[in-house]
RNA sequence: GGGGCUGUAGUUCAGACGGUUAGAACGCCGGCCUGUCACGCCGGAGGUCGCGGGUUCGAUCCCCGUCGGCCCCGCCA
């Protein structure tokens, strides 16, 4: 016996006020509960859950069938809808006020005894969800990240079809891009001993298409690098990647907050509050040590290097000496967070954070007692004019003046710690950064459910690469430098800032983009400047050089880290869980067994001959 | 390249000073059950304790190595 006789019917479009229709339901057997003379099942289709039930009085043959059921089979069933009996109800479900009665059923699959349980509640192993990645999105939260992507992906192209744009493919076979990181290498065996490398991102491409005079593409584009793997990096990855013509900054930036603004509002249903706040790089190092602040907290860091120019204490006067800044955050009622034991295991966290060390304060109460006579040693000397004072640490090396002006600085009360660094500029403000982080994350001072956009601004030009000894490019380059700051190529590069944009999201870079450069001369410069010789510049992108020299108009993008963004909007912990077939910390395809060995063939058509990593010279 | 956590039944996890037969839950198999919904009840099967070596009378447990998974640093926008 078969069914097919009615048009398939989603479980989601089934309701109260279909009672006694007949439709036809094909799934998956979710849950199995064999009562005896009454069997239900819960079947599972794409869009939700229903329960169907086996009445060996309406049907025997269709109950004697669904006796040999089992979990994970595909059947398909027809039969009516029915209100379920008073009491029967359940809540939990969709369409748990309804069920539906069968009569004929039909076992379209049958399923093998299961590696893991589809819903289980507790995490499986990744590397068996990834073995049988099939499985594991069958699982509502991975189908239902899936799903969203997909809308994702879908309200973006129409918001951009409707700007305008034009989506047009660039090559993955293509040439090294000269972004940092490393390439994949494919062989070529029409021109053995040559390599495509496939694209970290299509770069010079999309510009290319400036040339051509698109005026605006867009692409959801897959870029490689073949870079070791972390919980929000995959060697493959999606960027929604634009580029514009005749275009400033602000556009660019307005544009990505009114296309945010609508993801937010339409699958999320979050209203932005824009604009989004702009930073300058300058601020968000001085303020957050980091080129991406969490602004979701406060805790910002303060310079105070002008507070311990006397100071008694060696560290802070040798930093200070050499040029080093004192910088300091204060955590609120961190005194009592924190045990002595808390704050000791700080200093080792602050050294792989790449410190020195880490002072500290505690800020008690100051009391009316009379003072302690001179040269004790005891910390609770001091009493600011703010009815606090700071003890413990490295309170007693610190002056009643410097104390004042420190917690008025650091607004700091009754309960709090400052923490202290002195170093260089940028290791001072990078280790304190990670402490901010740190603290705010392992004491919960993060609001979870809080999405705090945030663009940075005036990102420097280049900065001095200590390893490769010479000026490098921060972002690529192919970035302008602004307009005022082009005289500065001359005399300081380091100086001058660029037209690039990055946007951050709760403290994760989701995107970053700039206007590029589109005169041959200024190209030229900053190759100049990047010890790039001009015949090397040829080699790599001889072809972006030419394409700038026939009429290039001025243009600049943006490109926007798919995964990334689903990751925070989702709030799963990891890029894989928004990914369909993502790769193990090792780049390795569980399900696929990729990468694996080839055949001698292959490697002979190829030219290559593989030889033991060891015997490289 | 480095640091941390981890690997015991199909799955999630217990476990022991180094000492009889390595446990639980879920899943699986068999049986019973007409209102369940993570159904319930009765019974049963299921283990190279990741792999290799060492110490030991004896190792799943200790030591060394190795492989895999996850997190992080380096690396990477």
């Amino acid at each position: 016996m078969g069914t097919g006789k009615l048009k398939r019917t989603l479980s989601e479009e089934i309701n109260e006020s279909l009672v006694d229709s007949d439709f036809n339901l094909k799934g998956w057997v979710m849950h199995y509960r064999d009562h005896g003379g009454l069997i239900f099942i819960d079947l599972r289709d794409y869009a939700g859950i229903i329960q169907i039930v086996f009445d060996e009085n309406i049907s025997a043959e269709s109950f004697n069938t669904a006796k040999k059921i089992k979990n994970e089979y595909v059947i398909s069933v027809e039969g009516k809808v029915k209100i379920r009996p008073e009491g029967t109800e359940n809540e939990n479900l969709k369409t748990g006020k309804i069920e539906i009665e069968v009569k004929k059923i039909e076992i379209l699959n049958e399923c093998e005894v299961l590696p893991f349980q589809i819903e289980e509640e507790s995490d499986i192993n990744e590397l068996i969800r990834l073995k049988y990645r099939y499985l594991d999105l069958r699982r509502k939260k991975m189908k239902d990240n899936l799903i969203f992507r997909s809308k994702f992906n879908f309200l973006i192209r129409e918001f951009l079809n409707k700007n305008g744009f034009f989506d047009i493919e660039t090559p993955f076979l293509t040439k090294s891009t000269p972004e940092g990181s490393r390439d994949f290498l494919v062989p070529s065996r029409l021109n053995n001993g040559n390599f495509y490398a496939l694209p970290q991102s299509p770069q010079l491409f999309k510009q290319i298409l400036m040339v051509s005079g698109f005026e605006k593409y867009y692409q959801i584009v897959r870029c490689f690098r073949d870079e070791d793997l972390r919980a929000d990096r995959q060697p493959e990855f999606t960027q929604l990647d634009m580029e514009m013509s005749f275009i400033e900054q602000k556009d660019i930036m307005s544009l990505s907050e009114e296309m945010f603004a609508l993801i937010f509002d339409k699958l999320l249903n979050i209203k932005l509050n824009l604009p989004i706040k702009i930073m300058d790089y300058d601020d968000a190092m001085e303020s957050y040590g980091s080129d991406k602040p969490d602004i979701r907290f406060e805790m910002r860091l303060k310079t105070v290097s002008d507070i311990f120019g006397g100071s008694s204490l060696n560290v802070f006067r040798d930093c200070l000496s050499k040029n080093g800044v004192i910088k300091a955050i204060c955590f609120k009622n961190g005194s009592n967070l924190l045990s002595r034991k808390d704050i000791d295991e700080l200093v080792t966290v602050i050294k792989d954070f790449g410190g020195k060390g880490l002072a500290w304060t505690k800020v008690g109460k100051a009391e009316q007692r009379p003072k302690p006579a001179p040269f004790t040693n005891s910390s609770l000397l001091t009493v600011s004019a703010q009815g606090c004072k700071l003890e413990g640490g490295i309170a007693k090396f610190i002056t009643e003046e410097e104390e004042k002006i420190l917690i008025d600085r650091l607004e700091a009360e009754n309960g709090d710690i400052i923490f202290y660094q002195a170093d260089e500029k940028k290791v001072a403000d990078t280790v304190l950064g990670r402490l901010r982080l740190y603290l705010a994350k392992k004491y919960n001072l993060i609001p979870e459910s809080k999405f705090e956009f945030l663009w940075v601004v005036n990102f420097p030009l280049f900065e001095y690469s200590e390893e490769e000894k010479k000026i490098v490019a921060i972002h690529h380059p192919f970035t302008a430098p602004n307009e005022e700051d082009i005289k500065l190529l001359d005399t300081n590069p380091l100086m001058a800032k660029s037209q690039s944009y990055d946007l951050v999201l709760n403290g994760e870079e989701i995107g970053g983009g700039s206007i590029r450069i589109h005169k041959t001369e200024l190209q030229e410069k900053i190759f100049e400047i990047l010890s790039i010789k001009p015949e090397d510049a040829r080699l790599k992108f001889g072809f972006l050089l030419d394409a700038l020299s026939f009429g290039a108009p001025p243009h600049g993008g943006i490109a926007f880290g798919v995964d990334r963004v689903l990751m925070l909007v989702k709030n799963v912990d990891s890029i894989r869980d928004v990914i369909a077939f993502p790769k193990t910390q090792k780049a390795q395809c569980p399900l696929s067994d990729a990468p694996s060995h080839v055949r001698s063939e292959q490697l002979r058509e190829l030219g290559i001959k593989l030889i033991e990593k060891d015997k490289l010279i």
